[in-house]
DNA sequence: AAGCCATACAACCGCAGCGTA
DNA sequence: CTACGCTGCGGTTGTATGGCT
């Protein structure tokens, strides 16, 4: 039975042998395709229309690239799946050459286990384990900076990282809990009535007193609605590293998101890909949201791992925030924000040397 | 060498959206 | 408005291949 397109046609169907190829290959180089379902006829195939588009888009194309995915591919097919979950034609388009059947059983036979490997949710990029039990804050007091401390080794030794995703639309509550992931994977809810939002930017620079090693941190920013000052904070706890820039950057934000922070620091792409993976990078985004001044702060960074395919308009309205003479944001994507939120890095191991610094406003 | 199994990838199927008559 | 055809998309299935016993 052919599809119903060409049910009148009597169709071949399976793998397609070299002499079909010659021949479509030939039909649309002399021709182009026109119509689809004309083709068949036209090129001398007994296949329907829908067979040869399929043939000459994922496979015939001259422009497609061969070959087996590079690590920056499969990077950025995590990071956008991330955004965008499961729209293989949006995830392909980022990816030159590549289709979106080919993403797909890419991430199918190959990225999926992995990350379920690592305990991650494919779906939401998300930490599988979900007990967790309450830590009380303080009472009466107010949340001004939240700093997540971690250790920050060289890559070649013992890495240690954190990830934190904010995921939008969470309530937050008044009454002023920390939930934690035992060990050490948290939410955090702020005790305030105005809608605030924490995210996390993963920074990868190099360690001037070990040429060879790359290093990271984790910038911390949080927003909020009611206009009042809070900090971006890129700290390193780590006694042995000088270079952390430590930045307290006080600025307001139109930003309208709520979110809870929840560590992902269990996973571990460490293990696959060597490198911190962070689809933002943050000498872009830095930059932009923090003032002039600060900005010093985060030179000597090295930020090699740049992803440029990223560029489409959607990621263009992060980096297009306009920020005014008080450090209000203008033209801002509230619901992109949002979205992209859960980018903010790769995931990392060794949860033992992670540790919470909570600046609690008295 | 043969059989079995897992994996990768090619191809198909059904559906939705869109344009047009 | 509606029916129809075309295209594109995402989920699923089928097939080839390679490794293991």
């Amino acid at each position: 039975m052919g599809h119903r397109c060409c049910s009148k046609q009597k169709v071949k169907r399976g793998l397609w042998s070299p002499e079909e190829d010659d021949k479509l290959i030939r039909h649309i180089t002399t021709h182009g395709h026109g119509s689809w379902s004309a083709v068949p006829k036209l090129a001398g195939l007994q296949r329907c229309g829908k067979s040869c588009r399929l043939r000459w888009i994922n496979y015939l194309r001259p422009e497609l690239k061969k070959g087996s995915f590079t690590q920056e591919e499969e990077q950025i097919i995590i990071d956008v799946h991330r955004i965008l979950g499961n729209r293989w034609a949006q995830i392909a388009k980022h990816l030159p050459g590549r289709t979106d059947n080919e993403v797909k059983n890419f991430w199918n036979s190959c990225i999926k286990k992995k990350l379920m490997s690592q305990g991650l949710d494919p779906q939401t990029h998300n930490l599988m384990s979900s007990s967790h039990h309450e830590i009380k804050a303080p009472k009466n007091k107010n949340i001004t900076s939240f700093v997540v401390s971690h250790n920050h080794n060289h890559i070649k030794q013992s890495i240690s990282s954190s990830i934190f995703s904010v995921n939008s639309h969470e309530t937050i509550t008044n009454n002023s809990s920390i939930i934690s992931h035992p060990p050490n994977n948290s939410i955090l809810t702020v005790p305030n009535s105005q809608t605030t939002a924490i995210s996390t930017f993963n920074n990868q620079y190099q360690n001037p007193s070990s040429s060879n090693s790359a290093c990271s941190s984790t910038s911390t920013i949080v927003t909020s609605t009611s206009g009042a000052a809070w900090n971006l904070k890129a700290q390193n706890p780590s006694q042995n590293d000088h270079i952390t820039p430590n930045i307290t950057s006080p600025y307001i934000s139109s930003f309208s998101a709520s979110g809870n922070v929840q560590d992902l620091s269990r996973s571990g792409l460490w293990d696959e890909f060597g490198i911190l993976g962070s689809s933002f990078d943050p000498s872009e985004v830095l930059p932009r949201i923090i003032s002039e001044g600060q900005q010093q702060s985060l030179q000597g960074q090295n930020h090699d791992h740049d992803h440029r395919t990223l560029q489409d308009h959607e990621k263009e309205k992060i980096w297009e925030m306009e920020i005014d003479k008080v450090g209000n944001y203008s033209n801002f994507d509230h619901g992109f924000m949002e979205s992209t939120l859960n980018i903010s890095g790769v995931m990392c191991q060794d949860l033992s040397s992670m540790e919470y610094d909570l600046a609690w406003n008295y």
